[in-house]
DNA sequence: GCCTAGGTCCCGTTG
DNA sequence: CAACGGGGCCTAGGC
């Protein structure tokens, strides 16, 4: 069966998506255009290839590919394989298409930088009038590790008193400075995955950062994290430093039971803003 | 005009484009099956939700999204707009589908992770039969700015001899070892963007490990980039070494003008394996 | 605007 | 297999 040359229209009570079969250049552009204009996303199927110039410059010759133009400017270009798309820009680049010669032409510019996608053929083009307001939720990532030992700083030791987070030092900022039982600063450094020398040398910059500010010798550097590779672990206690395991899945059960305390807290806080 | 339920072959002399127009929730998940079982792509245009148990947990409501499974068992999930996919596996997954009291439920594993998107609605299923071999070409990384650098050393500086490239030391490895005019070591390092205070650090922990392997006091470090900003100059100079800057253009220039003798020398090597 | 750091980073290369 | 570093990284948050 090949129908060819008409457009559907799908979506129960809207229309959610509106199809375009076998384009030619001209409407194809025009509904590029219109699309854009309106902030709705489209994506393209055909024949195209795809150059680049700006951070660095690359040519992906001829070949069948799934091209989306996104509401916000963002152009993908992606192969039937991979993660990533093969070109693309990020979001905020200004996307014109027109047809040339039998040819669908997409330019983005950004900046400096742009990109053309030229397609020979168009199998299908869709706009995409989408709605999708959820918001998305995470958990587990590394501020979430570092807000459970906020809350219960027995997580990384006994006796551990927090002082501040995110505290800015010349090379960078330390995750947690929290004071130990007999009163030595120590510096804490989160990871959410596996700990890498990158992460320790990270650690040792900021370690020695503090011991060249305060002149106390006795500050300590402490990386927690789920694990910590073996090289790394060598530089670390080689460096004077310490690992503490954290677990992902007790700094969530933490949260869940501060929650009540941590919305409490906040509350707190946004009473002081308003009375300062 | 609202056609709906059939299915519709695009592609002039193949078929390279199957659309399933309002499949029902059988039909989708078939669909997704059959072409999984024969390594194709597809896309799905409707309503859905995610959830996400891996290295993080996530959960995504319901919204009107585009899921692709490609044919390396990657797969995506993109709202209209973002650069990036909300939910995604990477290539290697598992990727199965069937239907579950009127909804699409594909699920994805790969090792530990795992994600499930259940469609309530699926407005357009496609199958894609893409024929995609074109090489993606790229120029101006930094491994190209090394290789012009090996080629025409000058581009560093005059009197300047490469000896190796990738030299490995405890903390990683020196983009490029060379002697200076007046005989001195010269650790390399490169950079394709604006260098960083994490880029001097680097160069640092070479640096003090070459000095401290050698002994030799006279051991140069240069951070070769387009350009470098201003906490790291200082960093960089405070920490005695030096910054060059490096054209990615030049470098390029660099490259054709030296590819005929950069074919013979790979000839040459390919030549001196065989005799080896 | 620059800069810093996280990411379900992904990805290739190498030991 | 782990480990390491690059990436047109992208993205969020500070300043």
């Amino acid at each position: 069966m090949c129908f060819r040359g008409f457009v559907l229209v799908l979506g129960e009570q809207r229309e959610a998506v509106r199809l375009f079969n076998n384009p030619g250049a001209q409407e194809c552009a025009d509904v590029i255009m219109s699309a854009a204009s309106k902030r709705r996303a489209v994506i393209v199927l055909g024949v195209c290839e795809v150059s680049y110039r700006g951070r660095t410059s690359s040519e992906l010759a001829r070949g069948e590919r799934l091209v989306i133009v996104k509401e916000d400017g963002s152009l993908l270009v992606h192969r039937t394989w991979g993660y990533k798309p093969v070109n693309y820009m990020p979001p905020g680049a200004m996307v014109y298409a027109k047809s040339d010669s039998g040819s669908v032409v997409i330019s983005a510019k950004r900046g400096s930088e742009s990109m053309r996608v030229v397609f020979h053929k168009v199998y299908l083009a869709a706009t995409l009038n989408f709605r999708d307001d959820s918001s998305f939720e995470q958990k587990g990532t590394e501020a979430q590790m570092r807000d459970a030992v906020v809350f219960y700083p027995e997580l990384v030791e006994k006796g551990l008193r927090v002082l501040t987070h995110e505290f800015q030092v010349k090379s960078g900022f330390v995750d947690l400075m929290a004071l130990d039982s007999r009163g030595r600063l120590v510096a804490i450094e989160f990871k959410a995955n596996p700990a890498k020398t990158a992460d320790v040398n990270q650690l040792i910059a900021y370690v020695s950062r503090l011991r060249a500010l305060s002149k106390e010798r006795g500050i300590r550097g402490v990386l927690a994290a789920p694990s910590i590779n073996k090289a790394a672990r060598k530089l670390l206690v080689d460096s004077g430093l310490e690992f503490k395991r954290l677990d992902k899945d007790e700094c969530l059960r933490v949260l869940e039971e501060f929650k009540p305390t941590m919305s409490l807290l906040s509350f707190i806080e946004k009473g002081d803003e308003h009375s300062a």
